[in-house]
RNA sequence: GCACCCUUAGCUCAGUUGGUUAGAGCGUUCGAUUCACAUUCGAAAGGUCGAAGGUUCGAAUCCUUCAGGGUGCACCA
């Protein structure tokens, strides 16, 4: 049928086409073990003594779905470990994924509420603990397929969960020494209590939320106070001003005042305090310590009573008299009722716009709540019994703070793009101490244990008559375990050895303060050592016109699909080229097409090098030592020096663009057009040469591209005759 | 309010120590194609490099101010 005179593998006779090789070729790897660089060792394909390269996965949630987010995460990971893989390096990428504490209790809370009309605490813990392990079993499947479809070199051996045995192991013992070191602490302190989920949250977990509100003015004896939250104004006995505040010269600090409030006569005590900004409204203000930071911080410095007036459900406690048991919701309008009746509102502003704080982990509004809860102190002095820092000596007494500004000092570690270190260094200096406990069931539960008021940390129960505390650990507190905890940590394992600290964390910019910053102060306070060198941030995938992908827009670009529809190779080029490290990424299926058209342009650039080079065996130096076509040669040895270079820079972006460019504008464009005019008219030796050069730089291509379209380079690489190893997965890469 | 990023062809973006005539992909238009290529090739059109000022022999690139778009953080009684 075929009347070319090709005597090509039949396999070139028909367009590439994804779907028909990817599975074989993920097979394929899958079944060398290659991913694993104790089996690359064992098969002499690295060296015992190279040097080390390791990634570790950012861990997604075992409940969820492949997103372009992590497509674009694997695709750059996936290129790094296989560019130093090939490069001779001991390359480990290690697998894993994430309990995600919040996300997936609140799911399958609610998947249960739906179908059985029943509330955890119908269940019971334990019973809940079960319906979640079987969920998480069942999706974690969906998760880890979708991230093998990508073509992700990762080591499964070595795979890892949050909650599996040797994790939860190391979590306890972390909390444990870090409450040795004095690191962890218990204590009352104002927290961000969700009262959806009865929960705290950390201030990082908080979405500010812009939101109309009415402000209202209210007369409270000779001052004029203004809130949005008239529910919480009960409690509020103290009023504060700046003492330098002219219009109020006349009230001294500590004076009493005797003064008609929502449910009678009140006696209010005056605060002169700095915090206060007097241009703000009346330049006067009542506090409310017990539900909000700032009042809280006042009446600790002024040593004021600290009463609450709303309770974990939201529902007003006695102080508020008769509005007592009523949702704060709902009360809002009584009380302004009943102090209109009074004659006490001066005046109300509609349409004050603020910021209300929600949890963002699909929670409800944040209410802040006294609680006592496990905090880790930033600013806590501790002994550093083994440091590998550069100005941090072992033994010394430092505190996490100094930890997190001093890694970057030294550019021990190194955050790229560079200006994100700026926006770290910020967040530092800002930092809070972490609310550790959670009030959630689905977690690392807290090695704590009570009788009476005796407190004791410890993994196991210390006997009888102790009880363990009920709450479970943030879950960023396993995460920031994570590059030690999956190489075997607290047991002191080659792995650990060999791959701590691993070479780069990647990983979206947005999470930046959430993790990283959380991984420094455990490693380092755990096992002296930075957790990685090089923290690569990649942007956020939006849509083809920049905007954010989301169900109600409608514009969610599904990996999975893509694949299927252009291939895997398709897909991780269109994430990289064009994706400068720290800059969000504009996706449209158009771009994703025209990399399929790319891989089908290699597949056909092989089928006219194999047509065309019949029965002619590749010359081991022929190419090499030639000085005829020294110019392409030249020209082949600059490209890959470039492309080296580039990849060491993390420019993967700029690296591909120039592969892409060197193999279809000039390669196939130019030498290939050439080489027909040399096959046709050219003496014997002048096609020999060519030939040799055309089998040759056919292989130093597909070595050059692997690492970005891993499954077309290796489909080529199967059918061709001659090759220096089984996978291209595994070949050198060119020097 | 503070900080950061972006603004280059119709669209998406390169252009990293300042150096010829500012580039690519997609799109558009015209043409070629018995050829490895259903997915090919060639060519053309398309730019006051956001604006203004400054430094310099020379600025898309460095500095200042401004505008528009985006993001983070803080405040909000």
């Amino acid at each position: 049928m075929d009347e070319r005179k090709s005597a090509a593998p039949e396999a070139f006779l028909k367009p590439y086409n994804p779907p028909d090789r990817e599975p074989g070729i993920l097979a394929l790897w899958e079944k060398s073990g290659y991913a694993n660089p104790d089996v690359m060792i064992e098969k002499g394909l690295t060296a015992k003594d190279a040097e080390a390269f390791s990634i570790v996965l950012p861990p997604p949630n075992v409940t969820g779905t492949l997103h372009m987010g992590h497509a674009a995460m694997l695709a750059i990971e996936d290129i790094l470990i296989r560019y130093h893989r090939m490069k001779g390096f001991r390359a480990l990428w290690l697998p894993g994924t994430d309990s995600a504490a919040i996300a997936t209790q609140s799911k399958v809370e609610g998947e249960i509420y739906k179908a059985e009309k029943k509330t955890r605490h119908d269940l019971g813990r334990e019973e809940l603990l079960r319906r979640i392990d079987i969920f998480t079993d069942e999706s974690k499947a969906t998760i880890i397929n979708q991230t093998k479809k990508m073509g992700s070199s990762l080591d499964w051996s070595r795979y890892a969960y949050t909650m599996d045995e040797k994790r939860y192991e190391a979590v306890m013992e972390a909390f444990v020494r870090m409450y040795d070191a004095g690191l962890i602490y218990r204590g009352d302190r104002i927290v961000n209590w969700d009262p959806k989920l009865q929960t705290t949250v950390s201030d990082e977990e908080i979405e500010y939320v812009e939101q109309k509100d009415p402000f209202y003015h209210f007369q409270y004896g000779p001052f004029v106070i203004g809130t949005v939250r008239p529910e919480t104004k009960f409690g509020d006995k103290y009023v504060v001003m700046h003492p330098d505040d002219e219009r109020y010269k006349k009230f001294t600090h500590g004076q009493k005042i005797e003064l008609e409030w929502i449910n009678g006569p009140i006696t209010a005590t005056v605060i002169k305090d700095e915090s206060v900004d007097m241009s703000f409204g009346s330049g006067a203000m009542t506090i409310t310590p017990a539900h909000d930071l700032n009042d809280f911080e006042i009446a600790k410095r002024h040593g004021l009573d600290i009463e609450r007036v709303i309770d974990d459900r939201g529902i007003l406690l006695p102080i508020a008299g008769e509005f007592a048991g009523q949702h704060i919701k709902k009360a809002r309008s009584a009380i302004v009722e009943k102090l209109q009746s009074k004659g006490l509102v001066v005046k109300v502003d509609e349409g004050y716009t603020h910021n209300v704080a929600t949890n963002s982990r699909g929670g409800g509004m944040i209410e802040p709540q006294i609680k006592r809860q496990w905090w880790l102190g930033v600013d806590r002095e501790f002994t550093i019994e083994h440091s590998e820092l550069q100005n941090i000596p072992s033994g010394s007494k430092t505190t996490l703070k100094k930890i997190l500004r001093s890694v970057i000092e030294s550019k021990e570690i190194q955050i790229m793009p560079e200006r994100f270190e700026k926006i770290y260094f910020h967040w530092v200096d800002n930092l809070r101490d972490w609310c550790l406990s959670r009030q959630l069931w689905f977690g690392h539960r807290i090695p704590a244990w009570f009788k009476g008021d005796e407190v004791k940390v410890q993994k196991n129960s210390p006997g009888e008559g102790w009880e363990q505390d009920p709450d479970t650990l943030d879950t960023w507190f396993s995460s920031g375990l994570w590059t030690f905890s999956t190489l075997g940590w607290p047991e002191k394992t080659a792995d650990l050895e060999t791959y701590h600290p691993t070479s780069v964390l990647e990983t979206g910019y947005d999470i930046l303060f959430f993790w990283v910053i959380r991984m420094i102060e455990m490693s380092v306070s755990m096992t002296g050592q930075i957790p990685f060198r090089h923290v690569y941030l990649h942007g956020l995938v939006r849509d083809g016109q920049g905007r954010k992908m989301s169900k109600s827009l409608g514009n969610i670009i599904d990996p999975l699909t893509m694949i299927d529809k252009y291939g895997a190779d398709a897909a991780r080029l269109s994430l990289i080229i064009g994706a400068q490290m720290g800059n969000d990424v504009k996706l449209s299926e158009d771009r994703v097409r025209g990399y399929k058209h790319f891989a089908n342009k290699l597949w056909n650039i092989t089928r006219f090098i194999l047509e065309n080079t019949q029965g002619v065996s590749m010359k081991d130096g022929f190419d090499e030592h030639n000085e005829h076509d020294d110019a392409l040669r030249t020209e082949r040895r600059q490209l890959f020096a470039d492309v080296d270079k580039l990849i060491t820079e993390f420019r993967l972006d700029l690296a591909a663009d120039k592969l892409y460019h060197y193999v279809w504008d000039r390669f196939a464009a130019e030498i290939i057009e050439d080489s027909k005019k040399v096959f046709k008219e050219g003496s014997e030796e002048e096609k020999t040469r060519r030939q040799q050069f055309l089998l040759h730089t056919l292989q130093w291509i597909l070595k050059g591209l692997h690492p970005f379209m891993p499954f077309v380079t290796e489909a080529i690489w199967q059918e061709l005759p001659e090759k220096e190893s089984d996978l291209l997965m595994v070949a050198k890469w060119p020097v």
